[in-house]
DNA sequence: ACCCCGGTTTGCGTATACACAAATGGCAAA
DNA sequence: TTTGCCATTTGTGTATACGCAAACCGGGGT
């Protein structure tokens, strides 16, 4: 398709971003220029550039006046996420029911209840790349760029929630179910439904993150 | 206070964005490294930071790969800021009234009410420091970094919204009892109070807003 | 032994030089 | 006159050099 230049300092970027979601740079862990900069084998000014970007995205935050260090992301800050994102996704599927396209969601809600019966077959993969089409006919369909941008970055967030809660199958197969649900809804033009289920489904999500890796006692914390 | 050295990159993101957001540099001016670099006195690099954080706030577009334009907006830009703005601050003001510090609320419900009576004493840069009072006390009271950072971006919008309106004075006393409400819903702790009150207010500046840049017919426009 | 002071080092902020790609203008040929 | 090609120019992307300020470390004094 389009194939620009590939520039160094989106490499830097993707690199990094990649890195602090994955969890291979751990909270706290410093960020240096020259150090980041040698590791990624680019030079220092695209690598500045990345590190201002997710400066400014909130994924790493300056400790000192001159010390980044990858920004911690603890329960807290979870449900902190989940209720920008409550405030922006319901709105989102509040329009799209409004203006979206129709059939894109009728097909969406097909292809959920498609995926849904046998639960067992579907891949962690293969969800999240469903859930992506999901997003990508959203922001498509809600066309607002101020909305559209203020989604992105919660989304960059919560790959790491995502990350740090382990998937578990149950959680996954009534994902895909909720998911159809708002599907739906905005497919026939129930923006109320669509909102609603979208708090529905994002009340879940919440109580299972935070159930994942808050449990009431793996073992004895002190 | 705080005393920092104040970086070059910051006095050149900040000269950029005054000058966009009150036209001095209007829509479909093409951004130059150089040029602007020399205009406002600073070298290449910092000029570039500055430019690529207005084009990630999105003031600031690139029209083909090789040229950045100041981006335009029109009315329907401002629609959809508006509706951004609805999700966010509704969702502000409902957390405000369930976590906010009652009393600095009760204190601007207060400011408003003493600002109200004589609204022709107001003048319209004391009406904006007002404003701007309250929505640092509602970021303090959300206590929510997604949520503000979201609404900073939205309100970064908002100024070259303000300077296309040509704020009149009926408009400005409306407002100020508006927020009135809504500091005492929040002082109350009412949260449907305060968001529905931030509706009607969203509601009321839209229109105030669109009204006036687009006059059913000033004189006749072809 | 502890604290204070000064030198060294590290790292960011800024400036500038180099490279490459695209746009543009002119010149020549049809 | 128009069109196509080539040279020049313009501007971004990247690399690197320089300067300054803060942190670190070692030595000396109390």
């Amino acid at each position: 398709m389009s194939e620009q230049p590939i520039r160094a300092s989106d490499r830097a970027y993707a690199a990094l971003l990649e890195e602090i979601q994955s969890g291979a740079l751990p909270p706290g862990t410093v960020i240096g220029e020259v150090e980041q900069a040698e590791r990624v084998g680019v030079s220092r000014t695209p690598m500045r550039e990345a590190i201002r970007r997710l400066s400014a995205e909130g994924l790493v935050r300056q400790q000192s006046p001159r010390v980044l260090v990858v920004s911690g992301f603890d329960a807290a800050d979870i449900r902190a996420l989940f209720e920008a994102r409550r405030a922006l996704e319901e709105t989102a599927a509040r329009l799209a029911a409004q203006r979206g396209e129709r059939s894109a969601f009728a097909a969406l809600a097909a292809a959920f209840d498609r995926a849904h019966p046998e639960a067992g077959a579907l891949a962690a993969d293969d969800y999240y790349a469903l859930i992506a089409r999901f997003d990508a006919e959203l922001d498509a369909a809600v066309d607002n760029a101020y909305l559209v941008s203020a989604l992105r970055t919660i989304r960059t967030h919560l790959a790491r929630a995502r990350r740090l809660a382990r998937d578990n199958r149950d959680r996954l197969a009534a994902s895909v179910s909720e998911h159809a649900l708002i599907a739906e809804a905005i497919s026939r033009g129930d923006a109320e439904l669509a909102a609603h289920a979208t708090h529905v489904h994002l009340h879940h999500a919440l109580s299972s993150i935070l159930h994942s890796i808050d449990p009431p006692s793996p073992e004895g914390t002190p």
